[in-house]
DNA sequence: ATAATATAATTAGTTGGCTAACTATTAGTA
DNA sequence: TACTAATAGTTAGCCAACTAATTATATTAT
């Protein structure tokens, strides 16, 4: 426990100078917080990197085919391909691609809707599943894992603080 | 201030039932703390899609563009593609494509290094600098409006956090 | 001095995202 | 009923990311 460190891909930030000299031009611009929205994104950008390099080099997974992915197993009656856009929140196109290419590698499979002869509805094959049934329990580790630094204490104020930058 | 609400991109998350179901397989997955960071990864998310797809739409720059042109335009002396690299955290050949877009564009240019014959070095041109000028401030006003929900005191909190995270 | 190795940049080919334009089908309305 | 609207999905074309392979130049070692 504890002791995890991630310690990559430390991208270049816009200098405090320069900052305070946009500050000059605009005082609303607080400079502190700029650089606390730009650590959040870095941070999170880590993460991402963090969690994403693994299952692209040993499943050729990425984080969009993930999320695509978790919504057709969570979906066990098939989804229209449109609604698959809607809750992963990418356009049809992006879907109608990517259906293509997991279909194609024996993924997904689609049936076309008989009582509209404009839809399609799309499920995970066994092969799917039972891929996902081997990649995700390692995968919600290596996540929970990820906050491990954290104190319970410190997850509830982190809770908190994402609800409030959201607005609510 | 105040009042500022994210509430697009609500993406599909695991269900609570389905990591639960995982945790029963390996004890060591807190179904809690896969859910904060599912929500950090959202969250993130959000303010990513806030505040580029408003770039995206004025002015045709994406995040990684702007990452680059952000680099270059604090390269005042110029910069050899492999360090903007490094410094981008992204691969040369994604800056070799990039920077013969941004060059195309007028946007940048670059010179053979005369000490070394297979070195160059780029940097932004007149119109590439005007450009910057003109949309950075109000770029770091919206970044720095995206924190206005959080209290001083929660912005230390949330920086604490955040080191705590990346494990250091 | 030459051969082997390392480095800088580019190119080819894949994926995943986008917008815009298109086809097909359904639903709504005059 | 026939015309118009809307909806579902696909296609074409672009950008940004990746890996792997290639070219050209420097550097190192034998």
């Amino acid at each position: 426990m504890g002791g995890f460190v991630l310690n990559l891909n430390k991208r270049e930030f816009p200098t405090r100078e320069a900052l305070r000299q946009f500050a000059k031009q605009i005082p609303a611009i607080n400079v502190s917080a700029v650089e606390l929205l730009l650590q959040f994104l870095q941070t999170s950008f880590e993460i991402q990197h963090y969690i994403f390099d693994i299952l692209e080099k040993k499943y050729k997974l990425s984080e969009g085919k993930l999320m695509v992915m978790i919504i057709l197993y969570q979906s066990s009656n098939g989804i229209a391909p449109s609604k698959l856009a809607e809750k992963a929140c990418v356009t049809r196109a992006t879907i109608s691609a990517m259906l293509h290419r997991m279909i194609r590698d024996g993924l997904a499979c689609s049936f076309s809707n008989s009582t509209d002869g404009r839809a399609k509805v799309v499920a995970l094959t066994e092969k799917g599943r039972v891929f996902m049934d081997e990649i995700l329990p390692e995968h919600f580790l290596r996540t929970a894992r990820l906050m491990n630094n954290l104190t319970e204490e410190e997850q509830i104020q982190l809770v908190q603080l994402l609800k409030k930058i959201k607005g609510n």
